[in-house]
DNA sequence: AGGCTCCGGGTTTTT
DNA sequence: CCCGGAGCCT
């Protein structure tokens, strides 16, 4: 038993209590995924059946992750037979092979966050419901909060709770639209996400016997992460664990940052009243990070109220301390990190792969992308849009949802008509509307056009393309029955006409979009040649399918995994991995912690944790960033530092912008480079002609937390000849006209601020090397 | 029918 | 900035 040595004392405890129920508080760093691993290996070693196992995770790249682990230890073919997967993915499993019980087809298709929206503005439409009282956005985050707490349509209408509540906050038919989606999605054979989850629970409490089936075959559930499950999840689990209580939860209270999605962190607080013969075991020596960065994290997180005490420590290297680099846009933060990359990368002998740049939304990825590509740094970005959620992908997925599911009319409006063929607005709401006549659905209107077609009022060329249209799917269909995924892909690819319409484009967009079209393609392959390998494999459409609408990660590129890459992602993504070096950016109020956050002291500690969990990733050494100003949706907008900055002791920090004077020493060494990088047109002064909200006499106030320069360096706009301008100065603006320069900060060279009053257009924040000001 | 442009609105995190 | 929708032109 191997790999039972080199534990410590609580490690061996939480890896060797293998019966009754087990709650391991494993703080970060704390070799959580070891020990959950190690005990799936213990199990099996001590002869559990590993069929018998379940384990479940939050994410894919977790549930990837520790099956790797795993089958290094008990080998391939045993890390096989149990079931590992997300909450979503393993109770699809189970949904497909018991839909008939709920009076869902087994091939139900599952609705994406997107398709769920736009089943919600139809129904709106239906009911015609004012989309802008209600938000669909809003619509659907209250749905899904109903179903992540069981409230079912007929519960909500039996709580005159819930109904005072949606009327109080104008939203009194919220109930009727709950319904109406419920309906369209039963009628299109489909679920939703948190459908997964529901009707699980609906599954185990309705028929017993299958309740009794699966807590006889899952007798170990593992479960990672206890701290985000929602309650259906955790109703879930507890009714699979209740008939032998081998229960062993994992998490980390102080890591709990999914309660928008309806985590509810009492569950893991709960644990002892659930389980009152429970075990608890805590890990508390770190040994991913050096004691800086743990004594930095831990006394962030110490302002929580809500938590358990805790105490994480680190016995690694002392570390150096964190530092922080204030800059003076995005780019310029961009630019800082990459140009810290690659002088670690040359001078440290650092591989790119040690290193991540975490951020807390997705839209502060593309700066980066910028800067990293601009030095030939190779990087990969995690997340953001997923592959599968791209038009043209999602427009071939689409025919191929509707082959394994004619019902999905979601699918069949997205692509009855894409490639036109002459089907349109007109002669589709016609179908609607006379299919819902007749209490039919479009699809049986279809299936027998010849005898509802009389009564229809369309002409013969219609019914033509009509009918032209459906026999080719019905076609694919029969084609499905004999020939592979991948064959009948290709072909509906082709007849439908989508690639050469896609091929017509010959636009960089166009040709990228055949590319990703090309890249399902590959990624169907990939997945065929993996099925045929697997003795149990699965290698039917409808698996693909799955397969692909459970996974946001896009591991689409797989001969890329072992490549030296920087790794881009949002704090959310990184959980439960490690980074030698972390660069944390974008440590600005209003988006870290993000301004739809920043209300409730429950939203701000949420945003600490992910402050936690985002430090706590690193192992070497961290560096922090935020930006004065920042251009965003579509503007420039002022940014205060992120109050976690001063959160953290600053002993822990060390602040490495360079003094004021230094950076005239070696200014023409730093303009080399600075001026190469600009853009072509100032991007942020694009169509801001109309909109004039300026106040033209504000009064002059110097903000606080900058720093004056005395005077800065500009580049004429007409060459490369440079002044230098000072406070008073009167400056030429392109656009903005004549004005006289209030005051000037800065940190480095490159990105001088201005702020400049101009005669007709007021107060102006501008960057120098940006607004090509010319000295009068 | 279909394609285009313009306009307005919304911008967090993931399964 | 990015999206989707409405309305207009072909």
């Amino acid at each position: 038993m191997d790999y039972l040595k080199g534990l410590n004392e609580a490690q061996y405890e939480a890896v060797t209590a293998l019966e009754g129920p087990l709650m391991v508080l494993a703080g970060a760093g704390s070799g959580k995924t070891r020990v959950l691993t190690m005990r799936i290996a213990h199990l099996i070693t001590n002869l559990v059946d590993p069929f018998n196992i379940l384990a479940l995770t939050f994410t894919n790249k977790a549930a990837k992750e520790m099956k790797i682990r795993i089958a290094k230890v008990v080998g391939d073919s045993e890390a096989r037979s149990l079931w590992m997967g997300t909450f979503h993915s393993v109770f699809a499993r189970i949904l497909r092979s018991e839909a008939h019980f709920l009076g869902f087809p087994s091939n139900f298709t599952i609705y994406d966050s997107q398709d769920s929206l736009n089943v919600i503005r139809k129904v709106l439409k239906e009911l015609n419901i004012d989309a802008d009282l209600y938000k669909p956005k809003k619509v659907q985050a209250r749905i899904s909060n109903y179903k992540n707490n069981l409230i079912t349509v007929k519960a909500y209408f039996n709580n005159p709770e819930l109904i005072e509540a949606d009327e109080r906050a104008n939203m009194k038919q919220i109930g009727l639209i709950y319904q109406k989606y419920v309906d369209v999605c039963f009628r299109n054979g489909a679920m939703d996400f948190d459908d997964l989850l529901l009707k699980t629970n609906e599954l185990l409490t309705r028929f017993p016997e299958i309740l009794a089936k699966y807590q006889d075959r899952f007798r170990y559930i593992l479960v990672d992460e206890y701290q985000d499950t929602n309650h259906s999840q955790y109703l879930i689990v507890k009714a699979l664990a209740s008939k032998f209580e081998n229960i062993c939860v994992v998490g980390d209270d102080a890591q709990s940052i999914y309660s928008f999605r309806g985590a509810n962190i009492l569950n893991i607080l709960n644990f002892k009243k659930d389980y009152p013969d429970a075990k608890t075991v805590s890990l508390e020596q770190n040994y991913r990070s050096t004691q800086n960065i743990v004594n930095a994290a831990n006394v962030v997180i110490s302002k929580n109220v809500q938590q358990f005490k805790k105490n994480v420590f680190s016995e690694n290297e002392k570390g150096e301390k964190i530092k922080v680099y204030r800059s003076l846009s995005d780019a310029d933060e961009a630019n800082f990190v990459a140009s810290n990359i690659w002088e670690m990368h040359n001078s440290a002998q650092r591989k790119f792969t040690d290193f991540a740049i975490l951020y807390r939304t997705n839209s502060q990825t593309r700066a980066f992308e910028d800067a990293l590509r601009r030095k030939n740094i190779p990087y990969r970005v995690y997340g953001g849009l997923s592959f599968y959620q791209r038009k043209e992908v999602k427009d071939l997925i689409a025919y191929l949802r509707l082959l394994v599911n004619e019902n999905d009319s979601e699918a069949l409006t997205r692509i009855i008509n894409y490639p036109a063929r002459g089907i349109g607005e007109t002669t589709q709401n016609k179908l609607i509307v006379f299919a819902d006549s007749q209490n039919i659905s479009v699809t049986q209107v279809l299936d027998n056009l010849g005898f509802y077609a009389p009564r229809m009022s369309l002409n013969n060329g219609i019914l033509t393309k009509l009918s032209d249209f459906w026999s080719m799917i019905k076609a694919f269909q029969v084609m499905l029955k004999t020939e592979n995924v991948y064959s009948v892909t290709m072909e509906v690819a082709k007849r439908s006409g989508l690639i050469k319409f896609l091929k017509d484009d010959q636009t960089p967009e166009g040709i990228s979009r055949v590319e990703n079209v090309q890249e399902l393609m590959n990624s169907m392959q990939g997945f065929l040649e993996e099925q045929i390998q697997l003795d149990d494999g699965d290698a039917s459409l409808s698996n693909f399918l799955e397969n692909i609408a459970l996974s946001a990660d896009t591991q689409t590129d797989k001969n890329d995994d072992d490549t030296d890459k920087v790794s881009l992602m949002t704090i959310h993504l990184s959980k439960g991995l490690e980074f030698p070096i972390v660069h944390l950016v974008g440590l600005e109020e209003n988006l870290f912690p993000s301004f739809m956050s920043s209300s409730t002291r429950e939203e701000v500690e949420e945003e600490r944790r992910l402050f936690y969990v985002a430090l706590t990733r690193a192992e070497k050494q961290a560096f922090f960033t935020y930006a004065i100003s920042r251009f965003q949706w579509g503007k420039i907008t002022d940014a205060e530092p992120s109050r976690f900055l001063s959160e953290v002791d600053a002993q822990y920090l060390e602040f490495i912008n360079p003094a004021i004077e230094s950076r005239f020493v070696n200014h023409s060494g730093i303009t080399s480079n600075i001026f190469d990088d600009l853009p072509s047109e100032p991007r942020f002064y694009k169509k801001k002609e109309e909109k004039k909200t300026l106040q033209r006499d504000e009064p002059v106030a110097i903000p606080q937390n900058l720093k004056p320069v005395a005077t800065a360096r500009i580049i004429n706009p007409s060459g490369n000849s440079s002044q230098d301008i000072e406070v008073g100065d009167k400056v030429r603006h392109d656009r903005f006209g004549v004005g006289e320069v209030i005051f000037l900060d800065g940190t480095d060279a490159q990105n001088i601020k201005a702020k400049v009053k101009f005669q007709h257009e007021g107060m102006k924040n501008l960057i120098l090397k940006f607004a090509k000001l010319t000295k009068i």
